[in-house]
DNA sequence: CCCAATTATATCGTGCGCGATTTAATCGTG
DNA sequence: CACGATTAAATCGCGCACGATATAATTGGG
């Protein structure tokens, strides 16, 4: 006979490597260092860069809308589109019709990004290491994980 | 003859949608959001239960090896450890044979977290909507990721 | 028309994550 | 043994991310 008797489910110890979420937060450890310099040559912080292309896909956002989009509050966003502002990449003004609406514009200054933005962008693919193919199975299937994992905090 | 001269390399426009980082930064958000209530019935943040697992595979490690570990530095780690003591779940020591060395020890406190965890956390690959085998292939492509990122990051 | 409910942003406090620097202990070479 | 170099941790300042709350504008019944 054993000394310890074996449990009805084996508990089996859950190390930290075998865990999605692990590698998810060192991932985006990752992606945040080596964004870093990157980001500096444009005068900004990898969240500011992506504040900055979804104004690019669309200029003039509201500060709900840009929060909706990436997944942020106006908790996160206000403190760092004042930054941004104060960098002259955007502009904030009230909504005349609705005073309650913020507005974020881009600069030119924010606009000229764009285009550098492209060329300092294209060594990522190379440094993931990964095909465009296996790319974008990844993008998808952490954009599944990341949505179901949403909506089980919400409604189930 | 089009309009636009087709340039060498299509620039075609990038969308926020399109990156791979911006899936793993909001899915890492998503999985801190999820995890929040989940490690606040244990007292914990979610950085700091990471620390505890660490701690559970190999107790007393010493910071520098703890950063290796979780991809982190003693900027970091320093004051998250602190919490960690004053919340009474490890202990920090200096080494006696070496005194520029701090082991970090788990309390008992901290050591019967590990149970409670297990239970906490078995509500999480239902919540990712994904299978065994998905979150498997899905783990091991983003630590490949991660890897290469950090290696191109340092000598390429 | 008024006022409670709703909506949109902003403010505040806390805990990371990290670049830069500091402090302190150990090592290595003469 | 001395002393500069190295190593380990800690300190400092800044920018997120977010829970909780506040402020201000709009909406909708009665």
């Amino acid at each position: 006979m054993p000394e310890t008797p074996a449990p009805a489910t084996v508990p089996e110890k859950i190390r930290l490597n075998d865990l999605v979420c692990f590698a998810v937060y060192s991932a985006n450890n990752a992606f945040n260092r080596f964004y870093k310099p990157i980001m500096a040559e444009l005068g900004l912080t990898y969240p500011q860069f992506l504040v900055l292309m979804a104004l690019w896909e669309e200029d003039g956002q509201g500060v709900g809308q840009l929060g909706e989009r990436l997944g942020l509050e106006s908790n996160t966003l206000t403190p760092l589109l004042k930054r941004m502002e104060t960098a002259g990449v955007i502009e904030r003004r009230r909504d005349r019709a609705d005073e309650r609406r913020v507005a974020v514009q881009l600069t030119p200054s924010g606009r000229d990004l764009e285009a550098r933005a492209g060329a300092l962008l294209a060594c990522v693919p190379q440094a993931t290491g990964m095909t465009t193919d296996e790319l974008v199975e990844l993008r998808t299937a952490v954009e599944r994980l990341r949505d179901n994992l949403a909506c089980a905090r919400d409604g189930d």
